[in-house]
DNA sequence: AATGAATGAGGTTTCATTCAT
DNA sequence: CATGAATGAAACCTCATTCAT
């Protein structure tokens, strides 16, 4: 049966790619990538078909990882506030714990070279938080649900940034970031 | 950084790379540029010396742009929440009218090929902002005026997000997305 | 060349091989030649040491096949007239009969992979032809029996062309094709 | 105005091409036809889009010369005998004197990457040979004026192998040659 | 022996930059 | 100065061959 595909090598490049693209862009070559990966050039393409379908794996891939960490523990039964701050928490962790990941997705979602398609299906899993959302505005501020999730995703970053910045602070930052979520979104 | 040898091409090289650059990225070919620009591929280095340079000039272009259009008519004397509101207003306006030059300045911040130097240079006709917020913030939310710069800038991209998908409402969206950035700031 | 491990898969891989270098000539790739046989791309490695060993090889065992179609039930005692009419009819029920292969040859002649040695040793089999033709020609026409052999294959060529293009009258273009034949060596 | 694009080079590499073609076939490397012609590897795509697009100029090229070769000084009005064997020495002189062309073109004709478009545009000129034949044939051999054009390709082709094998007998080459074609294709 | 993943040299093509016109 | 042809260093990807399983 040969060698098998192996899962070692596959992650090595999808890590090496991370790292490669959050500090040059999806422009860094995959020669790099495979070296970064210890792997040779050809070998990045028995995993990957080519460099497109890597940058799209890679998306999904981070992704999926991303609703791991928020769907981990989620308190489904507890308040919005509540569960509104446990989503706040797990993705300003995962952004300080994984900071080159978010850079390698701030990459890959502008870059244009992953399709709408595998945007849109990675969203899916997140699409239960939307719902979520309905708890927590207050009608009367006349944001919608989505602009609601656009909005945290936005102040989440802002803090994730202040915190990698400064992590000293870094659970100052937390606390008061989602205390301005909080406020923006209330009444 | 001599005198351009015509305002009119050296223009037209800007604008085409800012619309290239926007639906493209900086992986966009200088040479597309170019064509854009209505020159000659050669031309294009006579007005900048290397890729990088364009790629630097049109970061700094394009801040100064939006430095001109919050200053404008900006009411130094008013109340802080009426300034406030005039550069969310500006910006805001901006942002919705030069869309393209909004995408390119995405492109271009994450690009790695601005210079450090450069995008602090081009942050200097902003630094008045910041002792404005002074004024807005109340000191019990814990936020610094650099946060809530940064705040303000994130809440106001994702307003231009949703004005930009749903033009009807513009008005609605920042007249919402303000009160919501007010909000976030106060008490 | 030692015997064949499985003479199953040698065969499979030689006729694989002229079926994809007829139609793609010899820059098929060995994957493909490998995948057609139903083996593995290394298995193909155990047969053949290199591409230029498999070319070779298969050059060698289309021309004997020549060889054997035309030698079979060859009339040893009848007059040159029989005997080259037998050649021509062997030959060309070949060609039509194994289209692939001719094709498959027509590639390797001109290819400049298959050794000169090869192509020699090749011939061998085929060189009783060659006195058998003395009985034939007409002197008098100044044509050596090297250039008559060569005159027969190219017509003969041409002929399976036709009856390739035309197979109802397939019958029709033999007989007129070597009609033709025995005139140009004639007298 | 720039530097315009250069007759010389154009031919340079058509001719590079030609060399390396013939000798290595379809499978030789661009850069290798560059260098042959004295440019470098990316001149080559300013003056042929592909690597295909070489070939099918060079193709159609080398079809030209033949045409150009053969209709020189066609003796229109004379008989059908003579103009035959104008075709013949015209063609036969050409494949002596362009050695290299013939066998490039035979690498191309058989490659699969000359398009039939191509190849049927290049038939173009020659056209009016196949009429000319109308008068060569005896009708009784029953062969058509397609099938005696092939044979004429044919024969000629042989008598060049046989003239460059063997140079110092080339005219009687030619002329036993082409007597055998024409006892061929009569009565 | 068979498999197919791993390798890395090499293939075609692109592109920032230079330079002849 | 403007032009666009010329350049050659990569870029992405392929493929004959090797080798771990």
């Amino acid at each position: 049966m040969a060698r098998p595909l192996s899962d070692e090598k596959y992650h090595a490049i999808l890590t090496a790619a991370t790292r490669i693209i959050a500090a040059e862009g999806v422009g860094a070559t995959t020669a790099k990538i495979a070296r970064e990966a210890g792997v040779a050039g050809g070998t990045l393409f028995t995993y990957f078909a080519t460099k497109d379908a890597l940058l799209n794996e890679l998306y999904g891939s981070i992704k999926v990882n991303i609703a791991e960490a928020i769907l981990d523990n989620y308190p489904e039964r507890s308040s919005a506030h509540i569960r509104a701050r446990h989503v706040w928490d797990a993705y300003v962790s995962w952004g300080i714990r994984e900071s080159v990941k978010r850079q390698a997705m701030a990459q890959l979602a502008i870059s244009h070279r992953v399709s709408q398609e595998k945007m849109r299906d990675a969203l899916r899993p997140l699409l239960a938080l939307n719902k979520m959302l309905t708890g927590c505005v207050d009608k009367s501020t006349g944001l919608t649900n989505d602009h609601v999730a656009s909005i945290m995703a936005a102040l989440a970053n802002v803090t994730i940034d202040f915190a990698d910045r400064d992590p000293k602070n870094a659970a100052r930052h937390i606390e008061h970031g989602f205390n301005a979520f909080w406020r923006a979104i209330q009444r």
